[in-house]
DNA sequence: GTCTATATGGAGATAGAC
DNA sequence: GTCTATCTCCATATAGAC
């Protein structure tokens, strides 16, 4: 459908949505095709490898993405409590409230977990290690700032797979909050 | 493989641990056959509906289990505090500790969501309600213990993503830990 | 009940004209 | 670069013998 911007980089953010809305497996070429408004010889001239080239490129750009505008900051904001809140809102940002899926997180529990293993480990890895930094700086032990950062990643791939599970956009959002204030709230004490 | 017990019932569980290892696109009958050594006409002798029917008659079968092993308890031990660690256990036996996926989880994940909405969602309410309940029997008001209970359930499906995604299932263990620890927590302070 | 055909469709992928 | 065939393979599903 939607004429295509036919630039190789403006296909992958759509290819992206493609797969957050369908999976791998359900993202056929031919709702590809339609949906990048290509045909099947277009996408072939752009990807050679196929689906599973896309599937990779795409999470090369979500990773990109989350490293610039919210690893990095996590990492070099002054002022930890405001790198928590930089956090929330990105996440609320990216995840459209709730309303968008992660990409990542789905392909974790996919059984196409094993193909992309390294990029799935790579993104959730980097989100951890640079909100265990940013409680660090917060005061927090090494060993505590590193639990509640993975567990603090963890709840909000939780609240996304709830959210979607009982089509409730508003759960995402109240869950950040929790998510956010408990954060806080461990620094505060420390 | 492994010779069939050719029992209908006995069918369900191991249909619902190939769902979790190939999710529903992956689970093709032909895996299915393999692992319960059924031919596709027995398969279908068993299922006429196909696919479909085993996934929907697999949710039914968690949705049970769910019910008597961990809704119930939680609905009728009349410690509070106690009921929640029997959750805690329910979910470390269930999941394997960690290293089995959440059926419903990944099916909310996935481009058949829309096809089980009805018993995804009602797994995810029968849970939370469940544990509202026991919480409100731990003193908490019903605002603050919905607000928990959907937290805690969204908490325990973002472990199990998350220790998929590092293949750690200690991850999920030692979160399973510090959930149970919040909503005890949350009771003490009442 | 279980099996071996087999029907039919759509998947991913390629070839080659334009 | 983009398109329209076209290839091959495997999916779900059915039919009917045993």
């Amino acid at each position: 459908m939607a004429r295509a911007p036919a630039e190789r980089g403006e296909l992958i953010p759509v290819l992206g949505e493609i797969f957050r809305e369908h999976g791998y497996e359900g993202a056929s070429l031919s709702v590809i095709g339609e949906r990048t408004g290509l045909g099947k010889g277009s996408l072939y001239h752009f990807f050679p490898g196929g689906k599973a080239q896309m599937a990779a490129e795409v999470l090369d750009e979500v990773g990109a993405w989350f490293e610039a505008n919210l690893y990095r900051p996590l990492r070099q904001e002054p002022d930890p409590r405001r790198a928590v809140g930089l956090m929330r809102q990105a996440c609320l940002d990216y995840f459209r409230s709730g309303r968008r899926v992660c990409l990542v997180g789905a392909f974790a529990l996919d059984n196409v977990r094993d193909r992309f293993a390294a990029a799935i480990r790579g993104y959730f890895i980097g989100w951890i290690e640079a909100l265990t930094q940013a409680l660090q700086r917060g005061g927090l032990e090494a060993a505590v700032a590193q639990n509640l950062a993975e567990g603090a990643v963890a709840d909000i791939q939780g609240a996304l797979v709830l959210s979607r599970a009982l089509d409730d956009p508003s759960l995402f959002v109240r869950s950040l909050g929790r998510i956010e204030a408990g954060l806080l709230g461990a620094m505060e004490a420390r």
